[in-house]
DNA sequence: TTATTAAATTAGATTGATCTAATTTTTCAT
DNA sequence: ATGAAAAATTAGATCAATCTAATTTAATAA
């Protein structure tokens, strides 16, 4: 099949064009997979000789269908691993990106679909990011940010988009919990830091950057 | 830490040195690891350095008691997930080794330690191998192959030799199943065939090679 | 004990993924 | 529209893991 190192560029491929359905750039692949832009030529090469990306040389490149499936593939095995993590292992949201890293790569349909069975279908991960069905299609996500948001809206907190384990850590910290029900008191003009309710809990106050990387639906 | 390849040789030369105690040859290595020899005097080089085994030129080689640890260790992650995949997620006896051999690489002792917890502390795999600890402390296991027994004796069916999926499916349609209690009613000169008796089933025959792959306690 | 066979090692190549340095192509601001 | 800066690619090396072919070392059988 294919290796880790070319499931891997799939994936950051992925979600590079996830943003914008634009071509995606050397540069900024490179950048997001830790390497040097040669090495990224290289690989894309080999890559569009299996057609997993189209390229054309210095014009940027894209998944192609096929490329597409085994990236939702990947993204599909890592989040359903991180639902494993957490639900019955135990671990907590902002320790399991690394291991489901590693899992992710573990080549077994018939493995995904039995933890998938086992672990009652979810449809999202510990991170409130949507679970692909085993046929890769990934329901549409109608959140927004916080930080879009004006004094007197309300919504459910469901997904981030910053991972890393030291924002979801300050969440555990501050008391801002996935599923909650927040409500912006007010939204200072000065540094627009924010002023939240959550249900049941004394008010909250967040700054722009934290708003900025809180999915509210609903 | 140590590459998948790396680890996948230190794990086969721990299974040959397992049956005696003796230095391990090329070619022996050569042959489970499916490369040519000179690939695996490569390796053991490259591993000599990193002081995983011992090896004299052309005089054979066996494991540090690092390269034993490492090893242990790979074996535990095997067989625990071997465990999660049968007690859990429903797998066949006969259908995690494929599997649990990707497993095995995760790199991660918090992992192997929540696995370890959520499964309860298992004993054996589901073949009734035993699972090193956390220590890589081995249990001693005192069982004998049932084609060593006289007509008369018996004992519990706690292991086999023999881990191919065409062996384990023969001896669940044989209805022979780890635990069972066995009794040997008569084995024949000629041929070697033994005739046993299940604890609660009718007699059933078996070949010398069937008597030869299954390990008897008590 | 010595010649033959078998096993192990060395030599030299290949493949995948990476690097640095050099070159080419593209972009974009004047 | 053209020249400077930025981005991308080519060229040439390196490292890990493998290979084949050639050579050396060890085992063994007459």
């Amino acid at each position: 099949m294919h290796s880790f190192t070319e499931e891997n560029y799939l994936k950051a491929i992925y979600k590079l064009q996830e943003n914008n359905e634009e071509v995606v750039a050397t540069s900024a692949l490179a950048h997001v997979m830790g390497v040097h832009a040669p090495s990224v030529t290289d690989m894309l090469k080999k890559m569009a000789k299996k057609k997993l990306v189209s390229y054309q040389k210095s014009k940027g490149f894209k998944l192609t269908e096929k490329g597409k499936q085994v990236a939702v593939a990947i993204i599909r095995n890592h989040r359903l691993w991180e639902v494993f993590l957490v639900d019955k292992l135990g671990f907590r949201w902002d320790e399991v990106h690394d291991l489901a890293e590693q899992l992710e790569h573990i080549h077994s349909e018939a493995l995904l679909s039995k933890l998938d069975n086992y672990l009652g279908y979810p449809k999202t991960d510990p991170h409130g990011d949507p679970i692909p069905d085993a046929n890769g299609i990934l329901p549409a996500s109608k959140s927004v940010l916080l930080s879009s948001l004006q004094t007197g809206s309300r919504g459910k907190f469901t997904g981030v988009t910053d991972h890393s384990a030291s924002f979801l850590s300050y969440l555990d910290k501050s008391g801002i919990t996935l599923g909650d029900v927040i409500k912006i008191k007010h939204v200072e003009e000065y540094d627009k830091t924010f002023t939240l309710q959550l249900k049941g809990k004394k008010e909250t106050i967040v700054s722009f950057k934290v708003a900025n990387s809180l999915l509210i639906s609903e």
